[in-house]
DNA sequence: TTCCGACAGTGGGGTCGCAAT
DNA sequence: ATTGCGACCCCACTATCGGAA
C-alpha cells in the first residue's frame, strides 16, 4: 500500500473514525432526478445494470460479499471473492455493483440465484465487479471523507484487474453525457458530488440517478384483477401489432392514481370479450379480455430477451391513436 | 403553513426452490 | 411431472404522515 494514503489536510484528517468492526453496512442510495445537477463540483459514472455488493473483510478471514438486503452472496460469485482475496486490502469494506460481462441484467439473472459455487461457474457467465467508493480500509472509517477523497484512497489501495474494475468519472457537460449515455444503449448515468461524504443506509440528494427513458404507445388487450385495498384493476395487459397479429408486450401495473384506475375500468368493461385478442399464449393471475381498441402510453426501462417490457409505468390514455397503427417501435 | 423525505402498499420481469396438486 | 407461490434480484409509482423549512 502506498505511504501517504492518510496524507490528507487537517479536516479531513478529524473526519477519520476508528472501524470497529468490517460487518455489513447498508449501502447509500441514489435518488431519482429529471433534472440534471451542475456540471461543476459532480463527478458522473455509468449507471449499471446488475446487482449492488458491499463487499467486506475482516483481518485474516475471506472476503465477504452481501446483497443491497444484507443476504450473503459469495456461493454465486466466487471468482469476485477470490479477486477480493488475492487484490484487495487487509481488512475493508468496498461498495460496488456485480455485473455480467455483456452488460445485460438478463445474462446476471442465469446466476444470481445460485447458492452454489461450482454450479455459479458452470452457467459460464462471466461476471465483473464495478468498485465506486470505499467505507473502511484497515482500522478506519472514511465514510465521513469527502467522496473525492474516498475515490483517490481507492485506487490507490485495490489492485485493479479483472474481474475488478473501477467505473471511471466522465467528463463533460451533463446533458450532453446523458444524451451520449442513452444513444449509446446504457441505463443512465449516476452523479455524485465531489465533496460528499458516504451516508450508510441514507438515501441522499449526493447522488443522484439519471435515467435514459423509453415510451412507446401500446394496445390494451386486457386487465388483471385488484388486490388488497386497489380499486380498479391490478395491471394492464398490452401489446402492438406486427404482421397484422397483436402481440403481447406485457403488464403495466404502476403509474396510475386511484381515480385512473376506476375511470380505465368504466373504459374497458364495455369492451370486454370471452377470448384474449393476443396471438400469444397468455396466462396471468386473474385476466379479463377487452376488444383492443384502446391506446396507452406506456414508459419503460427495456425490453426483455422474451419481448417483454421490463419496468413498465403507465403514463395515460392516447385517444387520438389508431390502434392499428402501434407496432413495436426501434 | 407548506414542503420534503421516509415508509407502506401495489404493481412489473425473471429465476430458483419448494410444496401442493 | 406440473403448477403455484414466495423469496430473492432489478425496479416505478401513489398515498400518507411527521418533521423540517
Amino acid at each position: 500500500m502506498p505511504d501517504d494514503v492518510w496524507d490528507l489536510p487537517p479536516e479531513q484528517q478529524r473526519a477519520l473514525r476508528r472501524a470497529e468492526d468490517v460487518r455489513y453496512r447498508a449501502p447509500m442510495l441514489a435518488t431519482l432526478s429529471k433534472e440534471h445537477p451542475p456540471g461543476a463540483g459532480w463527478v458522473f459514472e455509468r449507471k449499471l445494470d446488475g446487482v449492488r455488493v458491499i463487499a467486506t473483510r475482516e483481518r485474516g478471514e475471506a472476503p465477504r460479499l452481501w446483497s443491497r438486503n444484507e443476504k450473503p452472496m459469495d456461493a454465486s460469485y466466487p471468482e469476485i471473492v477470490e479477486a477480493l482475496d488475492a487484490h484487495g486490502p487487509s481488512r475493508f469494506v468496498l461498495d460496488g455493483e456485480i455485473t455480467a460481462a455483456d452488460g445485460t441484467f438478463s445474462s446476471l439473472q442465469a446466476r444470481m440465484h445460485l447458492q452454489d459455487p461450482n454450479r455459479a461457474r458452470r452457467t459460464g457467465v462471466v461476471v465483473e465487479a464495478h468498485l465506486f467508493d470505499l467505507l473502511v480500509l484497515d482500522d478506519v472509517d472514511v465514510t465521513r471523507l469527502p467522496q473525492s477523497t474516498r475515490h483517490r484512497i481507492l485506487d490507490a489501495v485495490v489492485g485493479i484487474e479483472a474481474p475488478l474494475f473501477r467505473s471511471p468519472a466522465l467528463e463533460g457537460d451533463p446533458s450532453d453525457l446523458l444524451a451520449e449515455a442513452c444513444a449509446d444503449g446504457w441505463e443512465g448515468l449516476i452523479a455524485k458530488r465531489s465533496d460528499a461524504p458516504y451516508v450508510v443506509g441514507g438515501r441522499s440528494r449526493d447522488w443522484l440517478k439519471l435515467k435514459c427513458v423509453r415510451d412507446q404507445e401500446f394496445v390494451i388487450g386486457g386487465w388483471t384483477d385488484p388486490s388488497g385495498s386497489r380499486r380498479g384493476l391490478g395491471a394492464l395487459l398490452v401489446g402492438y401489432y406486427a404482421d397484422g397479429q397483436l402481440r403481447y408486450a406485457g403488464k403495466v401495473g404502476t403509474g396510475y392514481d386511484a381515480a385512473t384506475l376506476v375511470m380505465l375500468r368504466d373504459r374497458l368493461d364495455p369492451l370486454t370479450v370471452a377470448e384474449s385478442p393476443f396471438v400469444d399464449a397468455v396466462r396471468e393471475r386473474g385476466q379479463h379480455w377487452v376488444r383492443p381498441e384502446l391506446v396507452c402510453a406506456v414508459g419503460f426501462g427495456e425490453w426483455t430477451t422474451d419481448g417483454r417490457l421490463r419496468h413498465p409505468r403507465y403514463q395515460g390514455l392516447r385517444e387520438d391513436k389508431d390502434p392499428a397503427d402501434v407496432v413495436r417501435e426501434q
